[in-house]
DNA sequence: TATTGTTATACTCTATAACTATA
DNA sequence: TATAGTTATAGAGTATAACAATA
């Protein structure tokens, strides 16, 4: 009993082994977990990711934060706005190159991030749970640097 | 010589071992080779999937397919309209349940899933070999599979 | 002339509410 | 009353072009 002979002896990809497919559920679910678990700080994953490199060096330019994280400067200046709006971190005019703005956290900002990273922990180690621990944990990330290597990585311009 | 004591040791989160932040780019990097690859077939990923599991079970109403692949059925009439339009997949009311549509490939959709399959097989292999392998490739779906595992996938309503 | 930050804009994805026709 | 498909709409995320200030 053939219902569709036209497509006979096609080998259709399946779903449960396209690994573009895979990534982007399991992305999704990390991200959804992310935004479950930051819902209160009211924190999105950029932001995470610009407080995060703000924190660890102090005073880089726009735009090197900007293309680091693979996000267009032109976006960048809106989730900056939301940053400071919220006294969480400032730009300041630089005096050697006065086009542009080095990027610092406030107090308030430092004091968000010491909670940021105790919340993130909780996330981070929901997921090495899930996978089975760290050794799987670094087992992944050395896949996914394998599909990242020697890639054009969509730069942020 | 401290330059910012507030965050003395404050373990921040490296970048390059953020489970969701990796799984991002490298989403985002397969997905811009399946682009590049389908950019002359004008085929975007989400029509991929619709076409392969209209190809594998046709016959199915739209919602099922939506749902199986987590499309809002809201959006996922325009995508089944541009199918149409380009006479790739029609829909054909139900005559048990007058409500539903059942979709279905045209000839012309089964020759261009033919064709489909082939230049996926093409982008398919490229990831795997840049992953090393097929062995390697059962373990990153392994992996991620297990991150998908328990946690809502986000369906499609 | 080139670069930094900015504005405006547009396009894709995704999400929700409400309608219609059937059941 | 509930369901399948549809429409309209709104919100993120991302992309490009063009401008002012500065180099």
């Amino acid at each position: 009993m053939t219902k569709d002979t036209t497509l006979e002896g096609l080998d259709l990809p399946e779903r449960d082994a396209i690994i573009g497919y895979k990534l982007r559920r399991a992305q999704l679910v990390v991200f959804q977990d992310f935004l479950q678990t930051f819902g209160e700080m009211k924190l999105r994953p950029a932001e995470f990711s610009v407080l995060s490199m703000i924190a660890r060096q102090p005073g880089l330019k726009q735009t090197d934060i900007a293309e680091a994280l693979g996000i267009k400067r032109a976006n960048f200046v809106s989730l900056m706005d939301g940053l400071e709006e919220r006294g969480l971190a400032d730009r300041r005019k630089g005096d050697v190159d006065r086009r542009s703005h080095s990027l610092h956290l406030t107090d308030k900002g430092q004091r968000f991030v010491r909670e940021m990273v105790e919340v993130w922990n909780s996330h981070e180690n929901r997921m090495i749970e899930r996978l089975g621990g760290v050794a799987e944990r670094d087992r992944l990330i050395e896949l996914l640097d394998r599909l990242l290597a020697g890639q054009d990585v969509a730069d942020g311009d």
